[in-house]
DNA sequence: ACAATATACCTCGCCTGTCAATGTATATTA
DNA sequence: TAATATACATTGACAGGCGAGGTATATTGT
C-alpha cells in the first residue's frame, strides 16, 4: 500500500530535512532513502521533490552545491541550515500535536 | 496551538466521517465536537465543513435531511451510509499506516 | 552492437483541498 | 438595541502534489 498524496501533504518539507540531518544529500538519493525508510510506502514523485527543494531553499532551509563528480551524471548537494534545523524541530513539533489530535478525533469507541 | 491546515489536509473526511458514527449530526455541532474533543487545537473552517459535506454527500458517504426544528435556526442533519461506514474503516487504515511512516521517516536517531 | 534500465537532473500546467471574505436568518443576552 | 451565538451556504484565490514531458550519462542483458 502506497500513502496517498493529500495525507502527507505538509510533511515532506520536514522528511527532506530531516534526510539531511546525517549529512548532505541530492535529489536521487533523498528518494531512494525514503522508500527504504518507509517499506516502499512513500514514493516521492520526482517534480514534488525538486519543488520541494526549490521551496525549501527560497526560504533559507537548505542550501545547495554542485558536486563534483567525474563520472556518471551531475548530482546537486543539500545542506541544512542552521535556519532548517529549527524549522525540523518545529516541523516535528507539529508532527507530534497533530499526531495526538488525530489519535483522539479518530479513535474507536 | 492550532495546527496547521495543510498537516491535517486529508484528514477532514475522516474526522467527519468519525463524528458521525455516534448518530447523525450537523454541521455546527460536528465543528464545535471536533474543537473540544482536540482541546481546541483543530478549528474546522466553515468553508472547509460544508465543502467537505457537499464532497462526502456527492461520494455517497453521507445522506442529509433537513431537521423540524421548531424554534431557532434550520439545521441540514447528516447521517452516514453504508458507504460512509466501508470509507471511515479504509481512512483509518490509512491514518495507521501514515502515523508508521510518518514516525519512521521524521524520528530522531 | 544496441536496447533496456538505472542514475540524475529539471519544468510546465492541471487538479484538489483549504479558507478568508461575504452573505442570509433566527434567538438570546448584556 | 447592540452584540453575540446559533446555523446555513458560496465564491474565488492560493498552495502543494504530481503526470507528463524533457535532458544527459553509465551500466547491464542479450
Amino acid at each position: 500500500m502506497t500513502i496517498s498524496a493529500d495525507l502527507l501533504r505538509g510533511y515532506t518539507d520536514a522528511v527532506i530535512l530531516r534526510q539531511l540531518t546525517g549529512g548532505d544529500g541530492y535529489g536521487y538519493q533523498i528518494s531512494k532513502e525514503v522508500s527504504r525508510l518507509s517499506g516502499g510506502r512513500l514514493e516521492m514523485k520526482e517534480a514534488t521533490l525538486y519543488t520541494a527543494f526549490r521551496r525549501l531553499e527560497g526560504a533559507g532551509f537548505i542550501r545547495s552545491y554542485w558536486g563534483d563528480e567525474t563520472v556518471g551524471a551531475r548530482r546537486r548537494y543539500y545542506s541544512l541550515t542552521d535556519e532548517g534545523k529549527n524549522r525540523l524541530n518545529e516541523e516535528v513539533a507539529a508532527w507530534h500535536e497533530t499526531r495526538e489530535v488525530l489519535n483522539k478525533l479518530l479513535e474507536e469507541e
